[in-house]
DNA sequence: CGTCCACGTCTAC
DNA sequence: TAGACCTGGACGG
């Protein structure tokens, strides 16, 4: 998905183009699968003819997002291809699937190619461990505590994608904190964060060079904020660069690593 | 035309 | 540990 930078870039993104907006409408798109969503009730409303108003406030940790929606919180995970865009009503993006309406025109769509993503009125997701840049001194102790377990028998090339414990770090991200911390990815996970104190440290700095970057440039991810696409590219000094070399992981994905190390 | 690939989960055998 | 869930861009014939 979008990643750690990008849910974080997308909640900056929502709370500077909501600020001061009272919406009073959401729709979601028919051919969308996901739960319909309604405004919150307001108990200080009572009849039907008065439109239940509401704010919009966005927190992000890892690849989870809540939405404030008045005292609900609405949470998403983007999948492959979510993220958000206000536009003026009537001008929403191909693929707007869940659509907020300003009372002044606007819509803050959420914006979803493959429908990957999903919402739900809901909390942080309780199968997923802390946002490395958020949390970080909980972060390494959630993890430091639970090295015993089954999860860190795999290597750490695998073991970064585990929400459980690495919340937010996906396919590009891992790639270049195995890269930039000189780590073969095909050595057990337990060892590996033992005896590499790096792993741990750019899963906090990694993660926070690509916001403040402006986030990814990949295909499917369009910057809110509207950033030179190049930067962001040269900025990835693994993940989809020639002469690196990519095998197929347990889950099918792709990872990217230094040929110096054999598999 | 077709085949392969993409920043991610899910759930079913 | 395969598919399933989706669209569309790149590239080959």
């Amino acid at each position: 998905m979008p990643e750690l930078a990008e849910l974080k870039l997308s909640a900056q993104y929502i709370n500077e183009s909501c600020k001061g907006k009272i919406f009073d409408n959401i729709k979601k798109n028919p051919v969308h699968k996901g739960h319909e969503v309604h405004p919150p009730l307001d108990a200080t409303v009572y009849s039907d003819r008065v439109r239940i108003e509401f704010t919009i406030k966005a927190e992000s940790r890892g690849k989870e997002m809540l939405l404030h929606i008045n005292d609900s919180t609405l949470k998403f995970t983007f999948g492959m291809s979510g993220h958000f865009k206000m536009t003026k009503t009537g001008e929403e993006r191909k693929h707007s699937h869940l659509m907020f309406y300003t009372k002044d025109g606007y819509t803050l769509s959420f914006v979803d190619v493959r429908r990957f993503g999903k919402w739900k009125w809901d909390t942080w997701g309780k199968a997923r461990g802390f946002d490395p840049t958020i949390d970080y001194k909980d972060f390494c102790k959630d993890i430091q505590e639970n090295l015993h377990q089954r999860a860190f028998d795999r290597p750490i090339g695998e073991a970064l994608l585990n929400q459980r414990y690495f919340n937010g770090i996906g396919n590009y991200l891992r790639a270049e904190i195995l890269y930039k911390a000189d780590q073969n990815p095909f050595e057990s996970a337990r060892d590996a964060i033992t005896n590499n104190p790096k792993i741990l440290a750019y899963c906090n700095s990694i993660p926070l060079e690509a916001f403040v970057l402006g986030g990814g440039q990949l295909k499917q991810w369009e910057n809110p904020f509207g950033v030179e696409p190049d930067r962001f590219t040269k900025w990835m000094k693994c993940y989809g660069n020639q002469g690196m070399k990519t095998v197929k992981d347990r889950n099918g994905r792709r990872l990217w690593f230094d040929p110096k190390w054999k598999n």
